[in-house]
DNA sequence: CTCAGTGCAAAGGATTTGCATGCCG
DNA sequence: CGGCATGCAAATCCTTTGCACTGAG
C-alpha cells in the first residue's frame, strides 16, 4: 500500500518530467499519515528544516502531477491532501471558526445518485466535469 | 421582490448597527443582477469610481450582516454572491482553468436525500452544521 | 455637530520568484 | 559534468489598515 503510493507517485511525477526527491517523498508520507488536509505552516512544523519556499514549490509540483490536492476553505491558508484516487472519495467538514478540516464519506447510494444528477447537470451546461466537491460548513466540537 | 431584498438588507444591516449606504446598495443591486459570483476587480469594473478599499470594506460588512456570501474557488480571487436565503439554494460549476463560476441547482429529491445524509454525518461527528456546499469542478465551454 | 462611510496611500501576509549553491543522474 | 532541487531573501499581489475628509442624521 505504501509501496503502491510511492510507485504511483513516482510514475505521475515522471510523466510530468519531475523527480521524486527526498523532500517530496517526505511530504507525501506526511500527508499519507494524516486524516485531514494540512496547511503549509502545519507541514513545516512537523518536518522542521524544510525551507518554506521548497515546500510551496514541491507541493505545487505534486499538485500538477496529480499527487496532491489543494483546497481552499474560508481562512487564508491553503490546505493540501493526497489526491482522491490515492486515498478514497471523501468530503470535508469545515469549521468556519477555526478553519479545521475533517474528512467524512457518504453512504454509497446517496453518493451514486448524486453522481448521476451531477452528470446530467454538467451535460446540460456543456461543462466538462472533472470531479465534485461537497463540504459541510459549521462549527467543530472544539469551537462550539 | 427588489423591494424585499432592500428591506431585508436594511434590516440585517441595522441588526448589526450598520447603515444601508448608497455604495452598499449599489453592491447589492449589482450582485442581485448577476447569476454568478463576482470578484472584486470585476465589481470595480462595473461600477467605476468606487474605491477598492471601500468595496472590500463594504463587502465585509455585508458579509458579517449575512447579506452576501464570500466564496473561494481555486484561483486567488475571492468571489461574492448574495446570501442563499436572499436568492435560492444553489451550487456552483467552477472552471479550474479560468476560475469562472456559474450557478446550478439539483433536482429536489436528490437535494433532500443529501440533506438527510449530511444531517446524519454531522450528528455522528458532533459537528454543528450550518450549511453545505457542493461544487462541480471542471472546464467551462469557453476553456474546453 | 457627531460619527460612520469613503478615498487614498501605505502596510500586511500568504505565496512566488531570483539567484547562488548543492546534489542526483 | 549538466541540470534540476534547495535555501535564503527579496519581490508579488490580493487584501487590510491608518488617516484625513465628507456627508448623512
Amino acid at each position: 500500500m505504501s509501496t503502491d503510493l510511492h510507485a504511483t507517485t513516482t510514475a505521475r511525477l515522471r510523466a510530468d518530467s519531475q523527480r521524486y526527491t527526498t523532500q517530496r517523498r517526505a511530504l507525501v508520507e506526511l500527508l499519507a499519515g494524516l486524516d485531514q488536509p494540512m496547511t503549509i505552516p502545519q507541514l513545516l512544523e512537523r518536518r522542521r528544516g524544510m525551507a518554506q519556499s521548497s515546500v510551496y514549490r514541491n507541493l505545487a509540483v505534486l499538485e500538477r502531477a496529480g499527487v496532491v490536492h489543494r483546497i481552499l476553505t474560508s481562512d487564508e491558508f491553503a490546505r493540501y491532501e493526497l489526491a482522491e484516487d490515492l486515498t478514497e472519495h471523501h468530503h470535508h467538514l469545515i469549521c468556519s471558526t477555526c478553519g479545521e478540516v475533517t474528512d467524512f464519506t457518504l453512504p454509497g447510494p446517496i453518493e451514486r445518485d448524486l453522481e448521476v444528477a451531477l452528470g446530467k447537470v454538467a451535460r446540460r451546461a456543456t461543462f466538462n466535469a472533472q470531479h465534485h466537491r461537497l463540504d459541510l460548513v459549521g462549527t467543530c466540537p472544539r469551537c462550539a
